[in-house]
DNA sequence: TGTTGTCGGTACGCCACCGTATGGTCCTGG
DNA sequence: CCAGGACCATACGGTGGCGTACCGACAACA
């Protein structure tokens, strides 16, 4: 049964649809419009105009990300490789495509909008933090821990660009031997 | 001195800038028309369509990649881990800006258009081949080849995809570093 | 029962872009 | 000198998106 009535949630849900399908050149109020079975009526009722949605969509977006990496790599007793290791199968593969599909056309976005950028660039420091932090706590010193960590982000960013054309058994093992590459602990070949 | 007459490669330069600085939904005929000072009226004349600008910018840039990764990656008594540090260094950091922007925005044309998709996938088949092979030439198995290929070129994209935030010269070095763990063969820390 | 607020529909003007039709201006060969 | 082609300008109709003005429908509530 859903709400009879439309809310902003609403509308920033189908533009974070819209977003991971077609990128932010996407997210039109009449074609938002037109999937949530409304008039634009609705739209400039819920915000002032296209730019407040996106605003909006930014400011979501941050702070849900920023929350969901303290989340994912605060240890509570854990060791810190194998949250690593649990980042690196959240984010990489196949797992979350909606997810990742988001987070390209929010890179591709920040490319030539500079809110986006920004908003990108706060998300990439909380990330590259946590992460590092992370490495720190396996013994690397701080320089080695960055730098483990920007390649870890590289490459989960990376992967989701890669074209996987076919012989999808060649890239599972693939990723595999990365992810020992990436965080290391087990016998590293 | 400019030649006077425009030809298709005058509008696929200028296409290949728009899709550069804007992705594929910034190439649109009138606004190349107004950058290169004449009117429509002359694109109609070399182009079809705007869908014949957009496949010849797909098969100029397929056979452009293609002969580049082919230059580049072969070695003519070079040893293998210099030439992968070569191209690691042409694609990566600040070097060649406006090549890795074409990059990202062929990407993300790909992931909505499925003409670009098979380019782009073309493109990484034969690259991750070429690079397979420099790692299979420096003593790796076939799987362990593959993966570090798989790596190397996930790397180079999501590096163009992180926000660099201030402090340039620690992502410097964190490059540095990440160079030795992705191509072996100094000291690997 | 009337009032007020929430939510959405309808209709309009505006603009950017696509593609076409048609004409104009050179340059070149005969 | 002129005929034809290469190249571009101009003008037009069509479409899709933005934002606004205005008008209902409906619920809550006094």
């Amino acid at each position: 049964m859903e709400a009879k009535t439309l809310n902003r949630e609403s509308w920033l849900s189908a533009a974070f649809s819209a977003l991971a399908e077609g990128g932010v050149e996407q997210v039109r109020v009449e074609v938002l419009a037109k999937r949530l079975k409304v008039t634009k009526g609705s739209f400039y009722w819920h915000f002032r105009d296209r730019m407040e949605l996106v605003e909006a969509m930014l400011e979501g977006w941050k702070v849900g990300r920023i929350e969901a990496i303290k989340m994912q790599t605060r240890l509570d007793g854990w060791a810190p490789a194998d949250r690593l290791r649990d980042v690196l199968s959240l984010y990489g593969g196949t797992s979350n495509p909606r997810g990742m599909a988001i987070e390209l056309a929010m890179r591709d976005w920040a490319r030539r909008d500079p809110r986006a950028a920004e908003i990108v660039a706060e998300v990439d420091r909380e990330r590259l933090r946590c992460v590092t932090d992370l490495f720190t706590g396996m013994g690397l010193t701080s320089d080695e821990a960055f730098a483990r960590a920007y390649l870890f982000y590289s490459f989960i960013f990376g992967e989701g660009l890669l074209a996987r054309s076919a012989a999808p058994d060649r890239f599972e093992k693939a990723r595999d031997i990365c992810g020992r590459v990436l965080v290391p602990g087990d016998a590293e070949g």
